[in-house]
RNA sequence: CGGGAUGUAGCGCAGGGGUAGCGCGCCUGCUUUGGGAGCAGGAUGUCGCAGGUUCAAAUCCUGUCAUCCCGACCA
């Protein structure tokens, strides 16, 4: 392509709208625009690098045997009704964008497709002998995220591959699991991209085991704990680890002490000049169900620790239905206004104790009389602690469970993991922390939806048994922005050759000089002759605008017909390492071909 | 949804009751031609939108919309 007959316009200045490195490049260089929030316009340059990601993920889904297909954006809301996610997706916190047509039918813009593809299951999978099964699609899809950011990154429009497989028993989706894990490796490898596959919490889609795929990058979203010796890795959300062991506590008797102005951790334990670990500290939470239940849920952890949320959140998922539920819509720290709501008398923040009255609690409809008590195993094992006397200004200190306070029968495992902890696998390894893009979700679903929606098929036995199902996604456009995240320099994008829009730019440094012009026309041709994907620079402009722009949109390889063409060679630039060399006109394109294959396939065989 | 910020030329920004500005970009011409050129000339605005105050509003007030950041939240 010649550059003279692009949209061809590159920004010297970073624009407004970007915070991250990546984001200002793709702006700067062509390759996004920004349309609405979180919805961008992929540009020719962009396009072609999803096509070459999206060709990559095809190669290699199919060469598991998977088949491409290409499902339906808009959905009706029956489907999503029968799977059970329609509320969850679309109130509250909800982030399908749905709609109504002319003849007042719901319908919602596919975010996933686990419904679809299950519907189609249904219909068509009828006998064990069509299975095992996997089905993908690369396709745009719409979420109104709570906040888009960063331009691709996280956007309400965009292109992901998803594939939904089918097998007869879990052990069969475990190998379909275990392709698909394979086959993530290989694409990110391809693609040239540093990442990390992490144990990973599975949200909203459920089922049961999940691994994510992370760009490691300091604007990742994600925060990753892993362990140097490289068996163990998992997002944070997941993340478990052994604590720090706690201090034996000094209190010997049970005692109420005056502790005026210590509501939270750190001035409790100055004053009593005690270890945050001696400490049980109890967090309150409110947590809504999608059928408009409301719990108050008490948290009892050791004080040096901190709940994590999401393991949280899962919990008080599996005890929905104690609550007549099937799902969490919310789940905050109770504001002043929504105390006021319900509790029957001003709480004793920073004071309260595992054993804080239900009377706190005003009888009413959609609200549970009684605290739900959860407690952590960190503070389920110290004895002689600290803790609340449900009474401001006050605590207690040598209190033991079963003793003072009963031990909540629910005993779980909410402690947040952090850099430093000890592992699970091997204690004397500890965890480190690292940034990550999550690029890639691999799920073990199970039968939630082919049970839920009726996708059964009929086993050699003759039964009628529910398919069992795992799904994969890869952010497509996500992808494309990580790589420059995690490569560019101050000059622009570094692309990894294999996705790079082009891969090779020819220089013309002055369009009035006849020899540099021909010089160039003939490498030109030539590239494209030999099948490789070139640009010709033969815009009027000066050289140093040029060279600029080739840095800034980051072609791996320059080629400059410039001084040295009186010897009869050309300059040869690598856009990564910024060695320059001379090259004879002559053997110039049959050592990029070399050169370019070589930066492909290398990164094309791994395990 | 809470907190913060910003909306002025294509982009980046200044201005702050009385003529609409700067840099880059764009157009024309000449010169220049290996790291975002120089000179000369030129075009481009509903100052986000709607009300209000005022002799007079880009500027003050009210409302509203949009965008970005932090948080909550989020496959």
């Amino acid at each position: 392509m010649r550059l003279s007959q692009m949209l061809f316009a590159t920004l010297r200045e970073d624009p407004a709208e970007a915070e991250i490195p990546s984001h200002k490049l793709l702006v700067r260089a062509g390759y996004i625009r920004r349309v609405g929030s979180g919805v961008y316009a992929y540009l020719p340059f962009l396009w072609r690098v999803l096509q070459k990601i999206s060709q990559i993920v095809r190669e290699e889904m199919n060469a598991t045997g998977a088949q491409e297909c290409l499902l339906t954006q808009l959905q009706p809301s029956e489907l999503w009704k029968e799977s059970g996610r329609w509320e969850t997706y679309t109130k509250a916190e909800g982030i399908m964008f749905a709609l109504t047509d002319r003849q007042g039918r719901e319908l919602g813009l596919g975010p996933t497709h686990e419904e679809v593809i299950t519907l189609i299951a249904r219909d068509m999978i009828r006998s064990y002998r069509q299975l095992p099964l996997n089905l993908y699609q690369i396709q745009t899809k719409f979420r109104d995220e709570i906040r888009p950011r960063f331009g691709l990154m996280r956007g309400r429009e965009f292109i992901m591959k998803d594939a939904y497989s089918f097998d007869a028993d879990e052990a069969g989706m475990k190998v379909s699991y275990q392709k698909m894990n394979r086959a993530y490796h290989n694409i990110l490898h391809r693609c040239g991209l540093a990442f990390r596959a992490v144990d990973a919490d599975s949200g909203a889609i459920g089922g049961s085991g999940s691994q994510e795929f992370m760009v490691l990058a300091d604007a990742g979203e994600d925060e990753v704990l892993y362990t140097a010796d490289g068996k163990y890795a998992a997002n944070v959300e997941k993340a478990i680890s052994l604590p720090p062991d706690a201090v034996p506590s000094p209190f010997k008797a049970y005692k109420k002490l005056d502790t005026p102005n210590t509501p939270t951790i750190a001035s409790l334990a100055d004053f009593l000049q005690c270890s945050p670990t001696q400490i049980v500290k109890n967090v309150l939470y409110q947590v809504t169900y999608d059928n408009g239940m409301n719990v108050l849920v008490l948290v009892s952890i050791r004080g040096d620790q901190d709940v994590n949320e999401v393991k949280l959140q899962n919990e008080l998922g599996r005890l929905a239905g104690e609550y007549g539920g099937s799902a969490v819509i919310g789940l905050k720290v109770p504001s002043e206004e929504d105390q006021q709501q319900w509790a029957t008398k001003p709480l004793p923040l920073g004071y309260i104790a595992p054993n804080l009255s239900d009377d706190y609690i005003q009888p009413a409809k959609n609200l549970a009389a009684q605290f739900l008590r959860l407690i952590d195993p960190t503070a389920v094992e110290l004895e002689n602690f600290v803790t609340g006397s449900n009474e401001s200004g006050y605590h207690v200190v040598g209190a033991n469970w079963g003793q003072e306070f009963p031990l909540s029968k629910h005993q779980v495992d909410l402690r947040k993991s952090v850099a430093g902890d000890r592992s699970i696998h091997d204690p004397s390894q500890t965890l480190q922390t690292a940034r990550g893009i999550e690029i890639g979700h691999i799920f073990q679903l199970g039968t939630k939806y082919s049970k839920a929606m009726g996708a059964t098929y009929t086993n050699e036995q003759g039964e009628e048994v529910p398919l069992v199902m795992g799904c994969y996604g890869i952010g497509v456009s996500r992808l494309a922005q990580a790589a420059v995240e995690q490569s560019y320099d101050k000059d622009g994008i570094i692309w990894p050759v294999a996705i790079a829009p082009y891969h090779a730019i020819v220089v013309i440094p002055n369009i009035n000089d006849n020899k540099q012009v021909s010089a160039a026309e003939v490498i030109y041709s030539e590239l494209n002759r030999v099948g490789i994907e070139a640009l010709l620079d033969d815009r009027n402009e000066r050289a140093g605008v040029k060279f600029k722009d080739a840095d800034l949109v980051g072609i791996p390889y320059r080629i400059v017909t410039g001084r040295s063409l009186q010897e009869g060679k050309v300059e040869v630039v690598n856009r990564a390492t910024r060695e320059s060399q001379e090259i004879s006109v002559h053997e110039v394109v049959p050592t990029l071909r070399r050169w370019i294959d070589e930066a492909i396939t290398a990164k094309t065989d791994v395990a």
